[in-house]
DNA sequence: CCAATAATTAGACAGAGTCCAATTCCTAGA
DNA sequence: TCTAGGAATTGGACTCTGTCTAATTATTGG
């Protein structure tokens, strides 16, 4: 526990990072994982490609959308939908929940073990659950 | 209760829908309503401008945005935000959730009542609560 | 080192939604 | 009934997110 929450994440880190999701590290890869995983903060596609490009263009905008949809494939990251016209994406993949700040965008997490949601109906049994998403919108208290 | 799940929307009574939740009605404006509140379904934005405009052209793309963002502000109807590429506009603004059916992409309602949510944290003193937004992703059992 | 495969790329494209200035509609008052 | 003024609607250009494609460049196993 301890270990874990004392771990960085460091661009060494990345390529086993992403070889343990059986995906090829290559410098595109790492660097993307990189942006997400020493932040730990929930980007979009477009905040993605700017910090990875900061200073000289490196990654294409193909490449971060490929790679993104990649890393989500594999289950090393997660999709936040929440604001109608971007999605985010979250490098944190331990079971939890959103809350979201709609005038200003801010997201922030909520540990699932700590939330019980009881009374949902039964699926037929064709069906599985790929998830549940629980959002909580919360804005500034007007005056 | 049972007047209500009796209750039929029917065009005449949606101009008195529109007025009592302060918006003067108009053709578009009741048009688009009834599109909305006779089906009793979660339509996106395109589906409405189609039914809208089945026989002749009638509405524009703008007033049938600005009319769902007015509608939306107004209280009248609810955002659906499941699908990354498009918005859904939902007449039911009773508490409920859905169940999110991935591939087909059909929308589903739960009832609020018959689902219990314990242990979110509380809020900062500043912060008010506007929605909980609780999805269920489902997808069909590959064989 | 070389061939085969995997990854990346620029840029065209698509679709949802916004914006704006011009027009049309409606209503209240004379 | 007529009219002035505010409210609503409109076409179309525009923006933005995301996708696609065909060509190029990396990578890797043998």
């Amino acid at each position: 526990m301890e270990s874990h929450a004392v771990m960085h994440y460091r661009r060494d880190n990345m390529a086993d990072l992403l070889r343990s999701h059986d995906i090829n590290p290559t410098h595109q890869r790492i660097e993307i994982a990189y942006a997400l995983f020493s932040r730990q903060a929930h980007l979009s596609a477009d905040q993605v490609m700017m910090i990875v490009n900061d200073r000289h263009a490196e990654t294409s905008k193909a490449t971060v959308y490929n790679t993104l949809k990649l890393f989500l494939e594999k289950g090393m990251i997660r999709e936040v939908i929440v604001d109608p016209s971007k999605v985010f994406y979250d490098p944190n993949i331990s079971p939890h929940h959103h809350l979201y700040e709609v005038d200003s965008g801010e997201l922030t997490d909520i540990d699932a073990h700590q939330v019980r949601i009881e009374g949902l109906p039964e699926l037929p049994e064709n069906m599985e659950t790929e998830g549940i998403d629980l959002i909580i919108r919360v804005r500034r208290k007007k005056a």
